[in-house]
Formats: C-alpha cells, sequence, structure tokens
DNA sequence: ATGACTTTGTGCAAAAGTGCACAAGCCGAT
DNA sequence: ATCGGCTTGTGCACTTTTGCACAAAGTCAT
C-alpha cells in the first residue's frame, strides 16, 4: 500500500479520522465488528484472524478485511489484528466515545424497550430526555431519567444539545413530532412509527418497522411453500455465529 | 406488452402467483407500498399514479413502477393504478392473506410492542404463543394471549404449527431459543437480540438491532460535525412523505 | 540470513440495485 | 376515426456491493 498510485490519494496513517469515504453498506456492519470484538476482548482474546473474526460476525472474512481496511491498515499481515486495538479504532470511528445525547419521544413499550437500551451505561449514547403526551406517564422514572410532557420538548433537546431523536409514537403522530425535532436542532432520527417521514435534506432519518419485517419473512415463508421442490433451498447461505 | 419478446418468458396474465423471482431490494418494499395503499384506499382513493404513490412512499417513481413490474403489468398506461386492485395483488403476493401464525419468546418490552403490533387483526399475523422464561409474568394475558413457560415452546410452536418465530429474549439466551424454535419446525426468524444467531441454511434470519441503528446515526452524525463545510451534504436526498 | 508458512490488503470481475429517458399504449376530445 | 396528451413498462447506463484470488508483507524455525 502507498506504493505508486494512479491516482492522487491521500495516505494518513496517522490516527486522525479516515476522511476516505466509507461506504454505506460497512459503515451498517461496524458497529457488529464492535460489539462482537467487544466480547472476545473481555473474553481475553488478544488477536484474532479476518477469518475468525468474520466468522463470529456472519459475515465474509474478504468483506471484513474490506470493510475494515476503509479505516485503515490496522492488522498485521501474517498474524491477524490486535483485537484491543482494532476494537479502539472502530469504536473511534463510529463515535463510541462520545456518548451521544438523545431524545426519545414516546414511551410505550418500545420507547420504554430504547431507554432501556441506549440508556445502560458504556454503550456510546445518553439518555437525555424521555417525552410522551400520555399524562399518566409523565414523571414516572425509567432507567433513572424522569418522563416529561410534550411540551417540553424543545426544552429538553436545547438544554441537552441532542442531535439523534427517537420517534417511538403512533403513526399518526410521527411527522408532528418529527418536525419539531428538526425545528430545534435534531439532525439525526431513528423512526419506529410505521409512516413515512418527510424530512428536508441533510436530515438523516432511518426507519425500524417490526412489521415490515415480519411481512418480509412472510413472504420468503410463502415462496417456500408454493414451491418447495426446487434445486435446493435458493436462500441466502446464512453462515452466522454468535459469541456467548 | 406480451408483444414479441425476444427472451422466452412466462406472460401469466392470470392471478396465479408470479413466478419470475422478486429481487430482494423489491420484497423490502412492498410493505410499504401495501400500507400506503391501504391509507387511500381507506380514505377513498380510486386510482393513484406512480408517481403520487411513489411521494407517499418516499421513493423514486421510476423505482416504484419497476418493482411493481416484478408483480406484473397491473397498471393502465395513460391512468395509473387502480387503488384496489393493485392493494389486492400486493396483499396476495407478500401473504397478507394468511395470519401467519408467529411465536413470540421473550415477554419484556419488545416481545410486548411486537405482541400489540402483531396481535392487531388485520394486519396478516396472529400471534400464537407467547413464551418468557420468567416465572413472574407466566399466565399474564397480553393482547388476547396467554404468557407460558419456557418449557412449553415446543408444545405451542407445534400445536398451532408456527413456522415464523421472534426472539426477543437477552443476547445470552437467543441461540439457545433460536435452536429450539428450528428444531421444531420454525424456518423463519425475527431476531432483536443484539447477537448474531448461526442457523443452518435454508433458515432465513432477519435482525432488527437498536443498537446498531443507533450507531449508524452517530456515524453520520460525527461525519457531519467532522467537517461541516463539504460543497452540500452529500446525504442520500430523502424526499419522503407521509399519509395522515 | 534464508525459506516455508500464514494472513492481510486489494485488483478485478460479477452481481445487484438505481434511475434516466423514451417507446408503447390508453383515454378523451374533436 | 384520428390526434394530442398522459402514464406505464422497460432498455440501458451508471453506481454500489460482493467475493474470488493473489501479490505483498509479516512471523517463525533453522
Amino acid at each position: 500500500m502507498a506504493k505508486a498510485k494512479s491516482v492522487v490519494r491521500e495516505v494518513s496513517p496517522l490516527p486522525r479520522s479516515s476522511a476516505h469515504h466509507i461506504p454505506d453498506a460497512t459503515v451498517a456492519r461496524l458497529p457488529i465488528y464492535h460489539r462482537v470484538l467487544t466480547s472476545i476482548l473481555e473474553a481475553g482474546v488478544v488477536s484474532v484472524s479476518s477469518q475468525e473474526l468474520a466468522e463470529l460476525c456472519g459475515v465474509n472474512s474478504a468483506k471484513l478485511r474490506k470493510d475494515l481496511s476503509h479505516l485503515g491498515s490496522y492488522g498485521t499481515r501474517g498474524v491477524g489484528y490486535r483485537v484491543e486495538y482494532l476494537h479502539f479504532q472502530i469504536a473511534r470511528e463510529i463515535g463510541f466515545a462520545q456518548d451521544w445525547p438523545v431524545v426519545i419521544v414516546g414511551v410505550g413499550n418500545l420507547g420504554n424497550a430504547l431507554a432501556g437500551y441506549a440508556g445502560a451505561a458504556g454503550r456510546g449514547f445518553r439518555v437525555v430526555g424521555l417525552i410522551d403526551s400520555d399524562t399518566e406517564r409523565i414523571g414516572e422514572e425509567i432507567a433513572g431519567v424522569k418522563v416529561r410532557p410534550l411540551a417540553d420538548l424543545e426544552s429538553v433537546v436545547a438544554e441537552h444539545g441532542a442531535t439523534i431523536g427517537v420517534i417511538a409514537t403512533p403513526a399518526s403522530a410521527a411527522q408532528a413530532v418529527c418536525d419539531r425535532l428538526l425545528m430545534c436542532g435534531v439532525t439525526s432520527i431513528l423512526n419506529f412509527a410505521p409512516s413515512v417521514l418527510t424530512v428536508p435534506e441533510g436530515v438523516d432519518v432511518r426507519k425500524v418497522d417490526l412489521g415490515t419485517e415480519l411481512q418480509i419473512l412472510a413472504f420468503h415463508q410463502q415462496q417456500r411453500q408454493d414451491k418447495p421442490r426446487e434445486k435446493t433451498s435458493r436462500r441466502k447461505p446464512q453462515r452466522l455465529e454468535n459469541i456467548s
């Protein structure tokens, strides 16, 4: 690497954030790599090969290496990757150190689950606000954070400078909540409501839809039942493996 | 259509399931189309153009048309799509009619939320089992279904012939639960636990990971903050719009 | 030092997905 | 009947993602 390159490319071996541009598909996998590395780090593993790590993460080893190569050259040929070092580098890349302030709107079952998850220490997030319109729930404390009324949305966001908002409301309220979040400075939204959000350019929206996921499974299930005789199941070869 | 084609292609205008092979990316969007169609159908809309429907679904109109073309030729040139007819065709394609029996393992907040969602009538699913290891919760009734102990897993699955299982347990229990589900005939799994599952070929696993989603947002957020001066945000142009 | 062995990093080609642009086809007015 | 105006369905080119296969580069034993 860093040989004669046809295209001018900044080769930055120093610990600065790798400017390059990391493909979306890779970004989506980094958190998994990070989690698995956390596991094996705690288990005392010092070094790991791309092959081993790939199996633990349920991906192809070539893909893993290419993903990691986008962050920099953090491996050693003939040896593998230092678990601790790689763990740290990925953490830095995905902003794990920063404890991002997050506001969650809608404290139903889903909001609750999320508050519990993001509220746990050492995950890189800090729940700074829980908002709900149900007056019954206001004041209730979840994961150490008090539930506050919808009217407080703006002040809560402003107070902690939250830039990530989670919408766990019914679909009917989602767009209105979204608009209010954007208005007070939130630029990243995680939407659990089964509705399509309209946002201005520059805002990052991710959608998690339980119903959609189930229906995708149902579709494949139906395909399998419609024509069970096939060369073999041409389903995507699932090669996955977990940690504990 | 159905003119002289260079390639032999079965033109099946009859209501048989379109055998073709529907791309994964398309399958993932069909449930959204279906939901939006449900909305506008209830609103009394009779006909819709690909342009209108695409905006409501937050996608490109060409993409929408290509997606629909994989199901068959259900539109009318110069006019658009009959909402009711298209709605029905998509429903049939994704197996909406069938009320798939679903077993949910783990009745924490997440399991609860899912039970509520999938348990609602008219979504194409029927929660036939709620399983939890916590003896405190056993017997509790959620969305009309009683929570049963982990030991009953096999009998519950067998009793209703469930082929779709949802894992909403802690990560430490996920693989064991997964193995047991597969053992008794489940072939599709929706995994909410933050762990990578190992499954034999032919089993369909989908993963929903709250932590991963948040971290992807955090990554983009960090990118934006690291270098705020750029030609313009080269973020994916979000053109989304919701219904109500 | 040298050589055998191992594992990374990457060039390359295939596959999948996206979106433009336009011919094909349908409707309604004249 | 013919024409003009729409909208679908799709050919095509471009982008993104995937994974093979191998040179580059390191370790370890001798």
